[in-house]
RNA sequence: CGGGGUGUAGCGUAGUGGCUAGCGCGUCUGCUUUGGGAGCAGAAGACCGCAGGUUCGAGUCCUGUCACCCCGACCA
């Protein structure tokens, strides 16, 4: 039994200052965690009782779905990394460190490369496998901005599974037990979640799942399609591109003098003033923007690449970015613009970008710009535009990239319904990650007929530290924290109410009769402190059942408050315990 | 790393260049109080982030520096 006057909690009055999430401000306010550097934190002991809960649900399931556990350590040394290339590739993210003889060490921030090398080391045959391992584990990462308290820390704790399968298929049901073990894992930390593709089929097709945790606070955008199972995160979103239309009746293509036309607003209303088209309006998704990235490839490489999109959407560089991964692009600057003479910066158009174009740059379009569509673009001239531009007529682009912003209401591409857009927390994340690392490594084994093949992998993880913040995000109130039952620090917050020695005795034997039928209790025995205080601080804290034994008990009653739906019920004293054990066996 | 902001007691904060840096919460002592963050009386607790400078005088002005927070780029 946990005892209010001598728990090491202190619950705050008021927000810390340094806090803007909700997750971030209960969690403090209520002594769940305090903060030791920017993105760490420790946990007091409410804070590691939730933690622990937490873990212990996770490991279960792991194990339930017959994975085994090891433990690496955090500390590692960095010859591991550089098989894969990651010391190097991991950059400023990577914490480093040397010992005492100047050997280079590094912080864990994801196990690949080790579980890879153990495996290797003790496995070399096919019928070893399949086999999947995990761990729970501290990692660091020494992130640019850690934000949000634990949803987003520099020292986190993961649980990260591998999965070892000598071909594809054994790949696909590995990742399916994990897609289970998933789902049935955060189902029982009381989490809400959507399950969104997370990489776009440019990528080489290896399928990948973010588990996401809607909120507002989330760090990933998602989609979701209202009217069918669609969901992706807005990295993966696919457009559906329109049929191709019949461009015959469009006029030639004419080059037009459009004096103050720096923005595609400013165009499109000039254009309306003294290029009206015959049918409609111009509208700003009639005009086609040409913008020029530089593209720096992980070998050092550098190449331009030009990208077409419809001027209404900006090109969203985190989609970008998924899609030229590891590459990294950044928008063209004056210094880049001088190497390619023929560009006219704010003018860019189709006939200036392409292989087959002066400027030789690479040029890939939207899926909306399909043949037979109608722009207004650039005439690569200062102040001059072409009109009625039509695809696969006029000019050709080398390829179709999906890169534009995604709107809400843009077309399902499962079934054409507009979709929605929110915010979510990624809590867990599945991924076939193929041969790489068992490559770059060496693993392999004997298959049937005496030949080596090497091994395909999955990876899997699930943020264990930043779910205790997810849960405290989606489940909370203006009041304090509300956790659900199987996580929570305790299952009954038992208060006395008052000042009557008889009514403290009566809550001691109550809490100890609970205690003996397997209920957690925290009981606040404080004696000093007013039923108000107590009242506030229980509610703070968050367990969801909470019994006050008060002003009824001279008529033989507790009173039972339902912490989330505020419900209370007074109850004979001699029928608390039953009924608390009904609860908490649900 | 780009942009914005803030550093004053454990927490939240006030402080037109001028006396001994103020208040609330929390903490300690005593008395009172006990169904919604109690009252009275007293007490402890601050190198005003750090280093320079201007000035008779700096928490306040200037320069530098460090730290932290927020928005972006990056991620469980």
């Amino acid at each position: 039994m946990l005892r209010m006057s001598t728990l090491f909690l202190r619950t705050l009055r008021e927000d810390p200052s340094d806090a803007e999430v909700p997750s971030h401000k209960l969690l403090v306010r209520a002594g769940y965690i305090r903060r030791v550097a920017p993105g760490v934190f420790t946990w007091l002991p409410l804070g590691y009782a939730v933690y622990r809960n937490v873990e212990h649900i996770v490991r279960s399931e792991m194990n339930a779905a017959g994975f085994q556990e090891v433990h690496f350590p955090a500390l590692l040394p960095r010859e591991p990394y550089e098989l894969t290339n990651r010391w190097t590739e991991y950059g400023d993210t990577l914490f480093r460190l040397q010992d005492r003889k100047g050997a280079d060490y590094l912080l864990g921030p994801t196990h690949e490369e080790m579980f890879t090398l153990l495996v290797k080391g003790e496995y070399s045959s096919y019928k070893d496998l399949p086999i999947s391992l995990y761990q729970i584990q501290s990692k660091f990462r020494d992130e640019a901005r850690p934000r949000a308290g634990i949803l987003r820390g520099r020292e986190f704790v993961m649980k990260d599974s591998y999965s070892f399968d000598i071909d594809d298929a054994g790949l696909q049901i590995s990742y399916d037990k994990h897609r289970q073990a998933y789902i049935a894992t955060f189902a029982r930390l009381g989490l809400e979640f959507v399950i969104v593709s997370a990489m776009s089929g440019a990528m080489g097709g290896s399928a990948s799942e973010e588990f996401l945790a809607p909120t507002p606070v989330g760090e990933d955008t998602f989609v979701r399609c209202p009217s069918c199972a669609y969901a992706a995160n807005v990295e993966a979103v696919t457009t559906v591109a329109p049929l191709s239309i019949n461009a015959s009746g469009v006029p030639a293509t004419h080059k037009e003098r459009t004096p103050a036309s720096g923005t595609i607003e400013a165009l499109v209303s000039y254009s309306n003033r003294d290029f009206t088209r015959e049918d409609r309006p111009w509208s700003a998704a009639d005009t086609l923007k040409n913008v020029i990235f530089m593209v720096d490839g992980p070998d050092g490489s550098q190449s331009a690449l030009a990208i077409g999109v419809p001027g209404d959407r900006e090109i969203d560089m985190k989609r970008l970015e998924a899609l030229l991964q590891p590459s990294e692009a950044r928008p063209f600057e004056d210094a880049d613009f001088v190497k390619f003479p023929s560009l006219v910066k704010g003018y860019i158009g189709p006939n200036e970008l392409g292989a087959q174009s002066a400027s030789g740059i690479r040029y890939l379009v939207d899926p909306r710009v399909v043949d037979g569509s109608r722009w207004i673009t650039g005439a690569d001239e200062a102040a001059h535009h072409f009109y009625d531009f039509v695809a696969g007529r006029d000019f050709t682009a080398d390829g179709i990239i999906d890169v534009a912003e995604v709107r809400a209401g843009d077309a399902c591409p499962n079934c054409g319904a507009g979709f929605e857009i929110e915010r979510g927390i990624e809590i867990g994340h599945i991924f076939q990650l193929g041969r790489k690392y068992a490559e770059a490594v060496g693993l392999k084994v004997l298959d049937e007929h005496g030949e080596l093949i090497t091994v395909t992998m999955g990876s899997y993880g699930i943020g264990v530290s930043r779910a205790v913040a997810a849960i405290a995000e989606q489940s909370h109130d203006d009041k304090g924290l509300i956790w659900p039952r199987e996580v929570a620090p305790a299952d009954v917050h038992l208060i006395a109410a008052g000042k009557d020695e008889a009514l403290f005795m009566a809550a001691e034997r109550l809490g100890s009769e609970l205690e003996s039928v397997g209920v957690r209790v925290l009981y606040d025995d404080r004696t000093s402190v007013s039923p108000g205080v107590k009242f506030n601080d229980s509610e703070l804290i968050g367990i969801p059942t909470i019994v006050i034994v008060g002003k009824r008990l001279a008529d033989g009653f507790v009173e039972v408050k339902n912490r989330r739906t505020g419900e209370r019920r007074d109850i004979a004293l001699e029928d608390v315990v039953n009924e608390m054990r009904i609860l908490n066996e649900r």
